[in-house]
DNA sequence: CATGAATGAGGATTCATTCAT
DNA sequence: AATGAATGAATCCTCATTCAT
């Protein structure tokens, strides 16, 4: 059953409790398919009192959006140390990625499916963070260029692309390695790089695969 | 509105427009926030014909599906000649795919993002259509290795992972390309080839990157 | 299944296989939980055929009400011999009404249940055939009283209550006999004879029960 | 009409004005065209109350089944002294039950008509009563014979089709006593015991009626 | 004689939200 | 800080009934 009932707790205590209830709710049963009554019965409070603190159904969605993909982003930003080689840190920002998401599954269903699809509020909402991702892919790609020594000669947008594809990749992993027993966050990982790194290494030693 | 009202249509035909306007509206809305009166009215029919035909909201999604998947399934099929060689097959089959999606963008929703959240009856029947294409893609990738006779030694694991990898990159693109004007299927295609492509050729030549 | 579906049939046939269907639908669903579809597909034809013939729910419903009980009336009415000694003619007509009741459980419960419960209209056109029973009874109880050579010194009320008392336990033991497997019609009838004539011999002997 | 609208009242008088209002619709025109519409405004409230306290309209019925099952039993346990004699606790029963269903006739109609002609949830939850109450007479006939110092040599069966039609032939008079006027409950019961219980005697002195 | 196509009206049920305490 | 009581507005679904052929 959901949070132990207690009386009078401090307000920002009981906000996290109902965060961590609608997190779980929404993950589980998407957004339109959870009610308000299910959340404030998981927390273990009364609904008058999600409304007062948190608003409005919306509103306590976005306060969910905004929790989880800062946390997300939290543990991506801590699993990698700036001052390492480009592939070491995108192997570490990977690692961290499927390790968070396995171990949030909730949290990740609600950034990646029901946030996506439940109006441009939301949506916009993952966008700016997705887009910090895709950005810091985008400077590894680079990075990794510049310690090639290769000019990679790659267009902005070919780069976007490139970048977007890894991610994309990476965000269809997780739900892969989420749904299937004995695949670890490390495996999941390693089968990215392997299939993600070493295409880049050609494309930037001159060996783009080429349209017939 | 939606298809112009005419009276007394043959079943078969009415179906169809029904078909069309409950793709689009699962589509654009989801499946929880699309309610039968719309999808009734951008058919241009009254709800119980909707009900006569299709019997209730969980058939009527189930059809969508099954209409949608048949044809994308159909369209990658037709645009790929069997006979052609592995990256000649992906090439295509990924312009078939991009071209499919990004014209058929609320059938692509139905099937990417709401027919894999709302039960398992919806989401099983997706995942066979997935199967087939991600059985297509691992057949190509070993066929690709015995072209370039070389011996991947690549365990099933292994290239299952990749291959899911590839087909979730091509999800994920899809979506990016969709939302990213002036991006077209071909540019789509090719980056994905490149990225993938690329990567897989360095993997069969016994180059893997390796974790640190 | 229901009437096999034969075409072209002359319009007093089809109207007997419709209320065969419609006697079989209300008795067994009652009158709201049964649907004009389900009717009609009993019976074989389309729906708009029933309303051509039979006009409306209610209409049908009604002519359900008079075809059961005439066709009861007229079981019992063939089951007696006016000639015969009251007692013989209450023997008879209890064994042709159980039997009856037995033999078409669907149209007795049109008849005891269902239009009673659904409108004046369908109420009083059972009420006039069970008057007539009642007056019936009612000349049996006065015949008895006059092959007794006795005054039963009843006054008309107090007839008017037995001969209802009467009725009343009948169709209450029909109800009794149909649910209880092994009990028979002539069970059922000697079970009442034996309860109500018994105590309508003593009441005409001047014994009645009196009032502490 | 209906209850006088006050705005909030404690759960359990708003449950009791839900369960008048609900026997009453339900009394009067049945259960399946019983609308909750109907109920709620003549409970005085809005549809969802009733939901929130009573569930949907099964549950609803049920309820009114038992709590008007609960007062006719107790009416009648009220009404009898188990230290007289069986006839004048059959009397007294009678008095005890005419009265009630008098006073009651949409309890009466809930529990008599309604609750046997929808299904067997609400068909038990009465025959549970009515076989107490036949029980309670075929006791008072084991003991009307033991007072008498006689072997009725009457099967268990015989007595039980004994109790049924008496138990029958009552719920056959209160509905003529509530639909004729001036009769009154008084007189319902007089009728019913000059007919049952001289029969009643002659059974126990031997001189049964006997089919020719 | 017979039906495929179609609908207006309503019924059960649920939900986000508020008020009075 | 917290809640029991209450509702307006949908939503899914069904049904009796009709029209055009």
């Amino acid at each position: 059953m959901g949070t132990v009932k207690t009386k009078r707790m401090p307000r920002a205590v009981r906000e996290q409790q109902m965060l961590d209830a609608a997190v779980r709710t929404f993950g589980q049963h998407g957004y339109m398919a959870a009610s308000m009554d299910d959340i404030a019965e998981l927390a273990g409070v009364s609904k008058p009192l999600v409304y007062l603190y948190l608003n409005s159904k919306e509103d306590l969605f976005a306060a969910c959006i905004r929790r989880e993909a800062g946390a997300l982003t939290e543990a991506v930003r801590a699993g990698v140390d700036r001052e390492l080689p480009a592939d070491r840190q995108l192997w570490d920002g990977l690692r961290a990625f499927f390790t968070y998401t396995a171990e949030h599954p909730d949290g990740w269903s609600v950034l990646h499916i029901q946030a996506r699809t439940h109006g441009e509020r939301f949506a916009s909402e993952v966008a700016a963070m997705r887009e910090d991702i895709v950005a810091f892919v985008t400077q590894l790609i680079v990075a990794a260029a510049r310690e090639a020594h290769r000019d990679p000669d790659l267009g902005e947008g070919e780069v976007a692309g490139l970048a977007e594809a890894l991610v994309g990749a990476a965000e269809s992993l997780a739900a892969w390695a989420n749904a299937t027993p004995g695949v670890t966050a490390r495996q999941a990982a390693a089968t990215l790089m392997n299939f993600a790194w070493a295409g880049l290494a050609n494309l930037m030693e001159g060996r783009p695969w080429s349209p017939p």
